[in-house]
DNA sequence: ATAGGCGACTAGACCGGTTCAGCTAAAATC
DNA sequence: GATTTTAGCTGAACCGGTCTAGTCGCCTAT
């Protein structure tokens, strides 16, 4: 029993396929009575288009494409992405349109995986994450013609649509609230030293305590693993910062743990400020100072401009609101220091 | 500028679009030579298959659907899914095939996905997952004829291809370990009460506590909030239980500083056992005693399977691992217990 | 010398839709 | 009443592949 098709709906109607599809897809041509008579028999015989025969006409394919360049491991732990695909799924279903993913192990297998489906005519457009500098995704992209959104600063992202956050305005935050209770050195634990996001995070976080604060940034994989040992460095070194500020929230809570097995209490003898607040932020003692953003809203910012590029409209580069800190327990004025 | 065709190939090399058809998937029907040059000009003029027009020859379209009912607001903090994913994903793109997501928010419309998706040739195939008891979707995807393979004990998977682990046995392992530290009083912070691998934890938790310790069973949403909620209510009965088992790492995380709050050492007062071994359970303190199984090996099996489904073959059931007791520090001996 | 077999290739149907150029009959217009 | 318009429909081309049924030339066996 093979799937029904336009012709079986036009047969059981006694009209011709022409006049099916156009009953089908709401267009003039047929008249209300014959319509609901096509309808009523596609419905009982429970027709359904053929994706494949539609697509071959040159129609949308209705889906997005996400190729993610992660080992897999990371993947499963950084609530970060699983945020950012419920987002941008909660744009695509809405609009029923289905996301395809792929997880590959480095830049060439994506841009190959991009191709091969931007060449099989499988998706209708793609969603770029972890920019890096002078990335080399963009002007492949640009002599590709897949319709692609960034999720980066526009400085990188060439002509291809960026979607941002202002993550310079919220390293100069986090920091002016640390000195403001007083703390003088400053660490952070960074995220992988060749995303564009972590240079421009650098940057900021140098500016941000040029002349108010010693500051010193350690770079790592995004791993609970190496946030515990990049504590554990910083709080043995001669000149212990006081606050650290981690570029996500696992390695935050890692380096609570850590700095709670080296005998220090925070916030009393240190001040942990997290980026990203997902549930793990609230859940620990003390619960996490965090920068914290709508990531899911993110996604669904990229997900609505990407549509907008497929239905071939230009919508302007979009940024999306910077992370907002949210004091909470594990930040307080440091040690020595009586108010 | 128009993607190239088999057509534009076939005029190139001065063939018809059959040879070309046959050169390009090396069977039988071109000498070596002509294979040769038609090969070389598809790769010059840079010739992809439009998986369309394959499709529509009833060809696979070697993509394998998701559909997960989940509110998107757990799905990103849930290391279970994210991990499944990643390692459905490992196996299938090791194939070439590609997986189809999308978050739906009730089971109606997770069939209707599927239905839509198979009804238009956009799946080979389909992973069903948050098997419930009694689960409709069984009955709908028997009848759809859609390959499916479920993540799921076999009792509850009727006619499609179950791939399971044995939760029972874990329980026990849990169980017997804590009765063996002395415990006698044990409660479980459960998952959804509806899931089907709840219902059998339940079971087995009954069973394992028979004659050898009080047992109480919680049910949440699995979400951290009512993890801790639940702990709370558990730390504050009168016959307060000195061990809790929790069934994800999220809640047993939330559960350990919900203890802490209430001025409780872990281990020292409450034994703490996680279920599921994310990174998380060694990154809070104390690290949490767990239920470890490779979720990722787990979503590989699932897709293999479901890959030999689709290629026709007919896959034995999988038990895949049970989890195993992992002890750290979060369990010791109940308190007022002298060894 | 002729039939048979085989390798290499072609022509064209086919998959299931969309779409466009007609065609017909009824309605509108003069 | 003749002509034009228009709604409603048909038939067929088309999208880009796959695949079957041939065609053609050449070699071999009888």
């Amino acid at each position: 029993m093979k799937r029904p098709t336009i012709a079986d709906v036009a047969r059981r109607a006694g009209v011709s396929k022409g006049a099916v599809s156009y009953a089908l897809n709401g267009q003039p041509g047929v008249s209300e009575s014959t319509r609901a008579r096509i309808l009523a028999i596609a419905e009982e015989i429970g027709w359904r288009p053929n994706s494949a025969a539609r697509a071959l006409n040159g129609a949308r394919s209705h889906t997005v494409g996400l190729a993610m360049c992660r080992p897999a491991r990371t993947l499963g732990v950084e609530p970060f992405f699983m945020e950012l695909i419920s987002g941008i799924e909660g744009e695509l279903s809405a609009r029923s349109y289905a996301l395809m993913l792929q997880v590959v192990s480095d830049h060439r297998q994506e841009v190959a995986v991009y191709r091969r489906w931007w060449g099989e005519g499988r998706v209708d457009g793609a969603i770029l994450v972890d920019l890096r500098v002078g990335d080399p995704r963009i002007p492949e992209f640009e002599s590709l013609g897949l319709p692609a959104v960034v999720i980066g600063h526009p400085s990188e992202t060439g002509s291809l649509l960026p979607v941002w956050s202002d993550d310079g305005g919220a390293v100069h935050e986090a920091v002016e609230y640390l000195v403001a209770l007083g703390h003088r050195r400053i660490a952070r634990v960074a995220g992988l030293p060749r995303l564009a996001h972590t240079v421009l995070r650098d940057r900021a976080f140098a500016e941000a305590c040029d002349g108010v604060a010693e500051q010193v940034t350690v770079h790592t994989d995004y791993t609970g693993e190496e946030g515990a040992r990049a504590t554990r460095r910083l709080l043995s070194s001669p000149s212990r910062p006081t606050a650290i500020v981690y570029d996500n929230d696992i390695m935050a809570v890692a380096g609570l743990s850590a700095a709670q097995d080296l005998r220090l209490e925070v916030p009393r003898d240190l001040s942990i400020v997290a980026w990203d607040d997902s549930p793990l932020s609230r859940i620990v003692r003390p619960p996490l100072t965090a920068l914290s953003r709508d990531i899911s809203a993110y996604g669904a910012h990229a997900a609505r401009h990407l549509l907008a590029l497929v239905a071939g409209e230009s919508p302007r580069p979009y940024e999306d609101e910077a992370a907002r800190l949210t004091p909470r327990g594990s930040t307080a004025p440091p040690p020595g220091r009586v108010r």
